[in-house]
RNA sequence: UGCCCGGUAGCUCAGUGGAAGAGCAGGUGACUGUUAAUCACUUGGUCGUAGGUUCAAUCCCUACCCGGGCAGCCA
């Protein structure tokens, strides 16, 4: 038996090949008399080997069975196309129908709504638009650590179970391995917490970012790409209940230094899916959001566009457009906001920085005007945020202040405090929305959509 | 969670207070190195669920379920 050779390389092959052997699912037939046309896809890339299969080999009988959905296995030789459309096609020697599919494959070679291929997670992978969002993905993972191995990080792993049940943001989802029907009590009456699994509360993580500062402040510079659970009941396109999220923290860096990282991240993965992903991108872009591909060579052919807080509140009022909700120095921008800085006025990636203090969690460096911090987020066109980031505060006076002031138990943190007290160092970081980066990759709009499983509320 | 929109064939959708439609998929036949092949014929429906109004409801009303968009929260 020959080796299996993936669609990928057969359509990329320099020469003719003889003897091999191709094995995939149907995308569509077309019967000729004497012989059938088969587009088999193998998932290694986004386009279809063409078979030729003679009614005369061997398993052409189960031709009138094979339709679109169905897997098969052909060998054959690899040759010129004498039609347009392909450079290379398969021209069978033998046909083996491996698993039917009747026509109640849900997934025929009409156009099928994205919400509609949500309701068939299990097999909507198999479709050009989810299985490209899936190898874009597969990329993109890899590129990130290909940047950050690149600049000597190292890549850590942190919990994802934790105790602390106030890491900066977000609901937590509980974990217990208590009977919710009847907890055991303590004399108070209350769940006696010191009874669960791990002696006290816990809760799945929605950040790393305490725990890569621990490491940061050991390793220098490191990095966690891992899953992240957040509680909230958001109902958006941008939001989901599990999400990967990056998140590299950096010692012996500032603002500006965090600021140059994420910007050369994004640029990075960009360039890097331009390069690894033409067919995929080339489809979104014909299929998905026109102009993407356009979009995407601007945002790495320039630096991205870099303003304060402050600066951006003085555009905003300046631009005489009637807003939703008021511009107001001391409060987090609406999404309105937003938008009209990176899509309207830039046109582009812009970075805000030094957010007001009130406005931001307790970990952020408070700069010297003693009414902001060293905090940036970074804003893409059509998405929003996908980058929040600061600089952490580093002086133990000034952090404990910022604690009392969140109205936090200094008790529950006096790991992070000792981080202060032992050689300090000023240190930055920030995390990344691993599928709102594929979101401005892809062209997608919906975060459903570029995760094969994608949880959100009421949908597990 | 709030506001808004939607639910009709396997899929994409049109439609009307008075006998449920089209394209694609499926079937039959024709034809052909075809490219979402083409042509002819054809199978296929509890019109989301439950109530209500009406002589009559897929259509109007109410509730619920499901899906989507936007907002808040954030990445």
């Amino acid at each position: 038996m020959p080796p299996r050779l993936k669609v990928r390389h057969a359509l990329a092959s320099a020469q003719p090949a003889a003897g091999v052997e191709v094995a995939g699912w149907v995308r569509t037939k077309r019967d000729s008399k004497g012989f059938s046309f088969l587009e088999v896809n193998d998932g290694s890339c986004l386009r279809n080997l063409q078979a030729v299969v003679d009614h005369a080999v061997p398993g052409a009988g189960d031709l009138p069975e094979i339709l679109t959905g169905a897997s098969v296995r052909i060998t054959g030789d690899l040759v010129p196309s004498p039609a347009k459309g392909q450079a290379w096609e398969l021209k069978a020697t033998s046909l083996a129908l491996v698993g039917r599919a009747d026509a109640a494959f849900p997934l025929q070679k009409k156009g099928h709504t994205p919400e509609f291929l949500r309701s068939i997670p299990h097999l909507r992978a198999r479709t050009n638009r989810i299985g490209s969002a899936l190898r874009v993905r597969s990329v993109m993972a890899m590129e990130i650590h290909r940047f950050f191995q690149d600049r000597g990080f190292a890549y850590v792993h942190t919990p994802v179970i934790t105790a602390s049940d106030c890491e900066g943001a977000g609901e937590l989802f509980r974990v217990t391995t208590l009977d919710p029907a009847s907890p055991p009590k303590g004399a108070d009456g209350k769940v006696d917490w010191a009874a669960d699994f791990f002696g006290r509360q816990a809760y799945l993580t929605v950040s790393g970012q305490l725990e890569g500062e621990t490491l940061a402040c050991a390793l220098g510079d490191v990095y966690t790409f891992g899953p992240t659970f957040r509680a909230e009941n958001s109902n958006t396109s941008r939001h989901a209940s599990e999400f990967w999220m990056i998140e590299p923290e950096m010692a012996f860096c500032d603002l500006a230094g965090d600021m140059d990282v994420a910007e050369a991240l994004v640029q990075h993965l960009v360039r890097a899916a331009l390069e690894r992903c033409a067919d995929e991108l080339a489809f979104f872009d014909a299929y998905v959001s026109k102009g993407l591909l356009e979009r995407l060579r601007g945002i790495v052919a320039q630096p991205f566009a870099r303003v304060s807080y402050t600066e951006a509140v003085e555009l905003l009022l300046a631009s005489g457009q009637a807003f939703e909700f008021p511009v107001r120095w001391g409060e987090n921008f609406q999404a309105e906001h937003e938008r009209w800085l990176t899509e309207t006025h830039f046109r582009r990636p812009v970075t805000v920085h030094d957010y007001p203090a009130s406005a931001k969690p307790f970990y952020m460096r408070r700069n010297d005007d003693g009414r902001t911090v060293a905090a940036m987020d970074l804003l893409v066109p059509g998405i929003g945020e996908i980058v929040g980031g600061s600089q952490r505060e580093e002086r133990l006076d000034l952090l404990e202040a910022a604690m009392r002031a969140h109205g936090l138990d200094l008790e529950g943190y006096g790991w992070y405090l000792d981080l202060r007290r032992f050689g300090t160092v000023p240190h930055a970081g920030f995390g990344l929305g691993f599928e709102r980066l594929l979101m401005l990759v892809t062209g997608e709009g919906n975060i459903r959509d570029v995760t094969a499983f994608p949880r959100t509320p009421g949908h597990a």
